[in-house]
DNA sequence: TCGAATTTGTAAATAATTCTTCATTCGGGA
DNA sequence: TCCCGAATGAAGAATTATTTACAAATTCGA
C-alpha cells in the first residue's frame, strides 16, 4: 500500500486539481485532519462544493472511495496521537525536533507572541490614527536591512492612501526630504539593532521640525524612541546570526489592514481602480 | 451545552455501566479518540459487542445518537490538534477579542502553522543544498510586492555567500541576466497571486537554460511551479484586502539560517569581516 | 467570438449505516 | 431448581450517506 499521507497526496496533486477540487483540498488542509472525518456531505458543504466533487477528488488521490479515504485519515491520526512526539511542540512534523526549521519556528512564534502581548494598544491606535489622517503626509524610512520592510510598508500604503513618500536609502538625498517635512507630517522609522546613526540624526531633525514619528523597532528600542510619538517594539531574536524581521512585518501588516479598514470605501475604491489598471496592462495573470 | 469531554463522561458513568458497556468504554478509551471515529459497526466489532449496545451507551452518556457522539469527538479533536496554535485565543490582551489586531494575528499564526506543517522537508533540504553550493551562482527575483521580500532574502545572502545576484524589478534589464545564467545556476523566484506573466516568462527561459529554480509561492502555487526544482508554499490569506508575506518571510529566514549553519565557519568569518568594516565606517552604533 | 472539452452540480439509485423491535440469554434470589 | 428482571444481540426497518448518470455551466483554444 502507498505510504503517503493524505496531506502529502493533496499537495502532490495540487497542480492537477480543478478549481473546486483545489478549494476542497484547501478546506481539508484547513484544520487537518478533522474536517475530513465527518460525512462526505458535511465536508462538501464546508467547502462549498457538491458531494460528487468530493468523491471524485478522493478517487484522484488514489482511494477507492470516501470510506477508504477516511480510514487513511484515521490511521494517520492514530499514529500521530499514539506517538510521544505529539507532546512536543513541533511545527514541521516532517523534520526532526531539533532541526533548525523547528527550533527557528518555535522562536519565531514565540517572538510574535511576545510582541503582541507587549503592544500598547493605545500606542497602536495612535499610530493608525496618524496614518489614517489624509491631511498628514507620511514619510517612510528604513535601515540597511529594515529598508526592505519599510519598502513593503510603503508599497501597501501607496495603494490605500495619498501622500506617502518613500525616503531612499541613499542618505545624501535625505536633506531634501527633511526640507519637505511640515509640522504634523508623519515619519515612520524602521530601526532595529544595530541602530544607525544616520537614522537617528534624521529622526532628530524631523522631530525638531514638528513631524510626528512612528518608530518600528526591536525589544530594546532604538535611540530614536526619545523623539518618537509612538514606539512599537518587536521581538527579533532567533537561533541565527541574524535578527528576525517577522514580528516587525506582522505589526506592519496589521497597521496596513487597520488603516485600510478605517479608510473604508475610499481605500476600496482606490484598490479597485488599481485592479482595473493592472488588468489593462495585462501584466498580471488572473489566478 | 455540556462542556464535558467524552472521556470525562465515560469515566464518570463507569460505575453505572453494564458489563458489555464497560468493555466497550474500555475500547473507546483505548486509543481515544480514534476508535470512536469509525462506524458504529466497526466500533461494536472492535469491542466485541453488538451495535445496539453502542447505541445505548452513547445515549446513556447524554448524546441523542451516534452521530452526535462522533461530532463531539471531532470537536474535541479539533481543539486538541490545533492547541499550540489556536490555544491562544487572544494574542494582544489589551485589545478586544474581535479587534483587527487579534483577528489578524490569529490568521497570521495559523498561516505560519499551516505553512510549516505543509513544508516538504526534502524539498526544504534540497533548496538549502542548492543555496549552500558555492559553485552555483544564485539569482533572486520578486514581483511587485514580493520584490521587497526578495530584497530581504538577497541582503542576507549577500553576506553569507558569494555570487548572489539581485535581479532588479525593471523587466527591461532581465535579458541581460538571462544571458548570464549558466547550467546549474540557481534562480530564486518569489511569486504569489496575482502571478506575474513576466516572472513566468523569466522562469521558463531560465529553466530552458538549465538553471535550477527555487520557487517561493503561495498555497495555490504560481504557474512557475512547472519549471521549479523546489516549490515552497506559504499560506498568505488574512482578514485584509492584502495577502500576508509573513509565512514567506519566515521560510526565507529559515533558509538563510540553514545555509549559514551549513556554510559554518566560512560564513561566520565573512560576517565578522563585515562587522569590522561597518565599525570602520562608523555608520552604525553599537547597541 | 465560437465550438469542443472539461468541469461541476442536480437528481436518482445504490449502498451503507444507524436505529428499533423483539426474542433470547444471563445472573441473582427464593 | 425455578423464576424474574435486566442485559444483550439478531434481524429488519428507517434513515442517511455514497455513488452513478446525465445535463448545465464553464473554461480554453482556435
Amino acid at each position: 500500500m502507498n505510504e503517503k499521507t493524505v496531506r502529502e497526496r493533496l499537495e502532490a496533486y495540487t497542480s492537477s486539481l480543478t478549481r473546486s477540487e483545489k478549494q476542497l483540498a484547501q478546506v481539508v488542509l484547513q484544520n487537518y485532519p478533522v474536517t475530513g472525518l465527518g460525512t462526505i456531505t458535511t465536508l462538501a458543504a464546508a467547502a462549498g462544493v457538491s458531494t460528487p466533487t468530493v468523491a471524485r477528488l478522493v478517487q484522484k488521490l488514489g482511494f477507492s472511495g470516501f470510506a477508504q479515504f477516511q480510514q487513511a485519515l484515521r490511521d494517520e491520526l492514530d499514529q500521530k496521537i499514539s506517538s510521544p512526539l505529539t507532546k512536543r511542540q513541533n511545527w514541521s512534523e516532517n523534520a526532526p525536533d531539533d532541526h533548525l526549521i523547528n527550533r527557528f519556528s518555535r522562536a519565531a512564534v514565540n517572538n510574535i507572541g511576545q510582541t503582541l502581548a507587549g503592544v500598547d494598544f493605545d500606542a497602536f491606535q495612535k499610530a493608525s490614527t496618524l496614518l489614517s489622517d489624509s491631511q498628514r503626509r507620511v514619510f517612510v524610512v528604513g535601515g540597511r536591512i529594515t529598508r526592505t520592510l519599510a519598502d513593503y510598508f510603503f508599497l501597501h500604503f501607496q495603494v490605500i492612501r495619498d501622500g506617502i513618500v518613500q525616503i531612499p536609502s541613499n542618505t545624501n538625498a535625505w536633506p531634501h526630504y527633511l526640507l519637505d517635512m511640515q509640522e504634523g507630517d508623519v515619519l515612520v522609522v524602521f530601526d532595529i539593532r544595530r541602530y544607525e546613526n544616520a537614522t537617528l540624526a534624521l529622526a532628530e531633525a524631523a522631530h525638531s521640525q514638528g513631524a510626528n514619528i512612528i518608530l518600528m523597532t526591536d525589544q530594546w528600542a532604538s535611540p530614536v524612541a526619545q523623539y518618537a510619538d509612538v514606539t512599537l517594539k518587536s521581538y527579533i531574536a532567533v537561533p541565527s546570526s541574524w535578527d528576525s524581521g517577522l514580528a516587525l512585518l506582522l505589526l506592519s501588516e496589521i497597521l496596513i489592514a487597520e488603516v485600510e479598514e478605517r479608510n473604508g470605501d475610499w481605500s476600496k475604491a482606490r484598490i479597485a481602480e488599481l485592479e482595473v489598471m493592472f488588468d489593462q496592462t495585462k501584466f498580471f495573470r488572473k489566478f
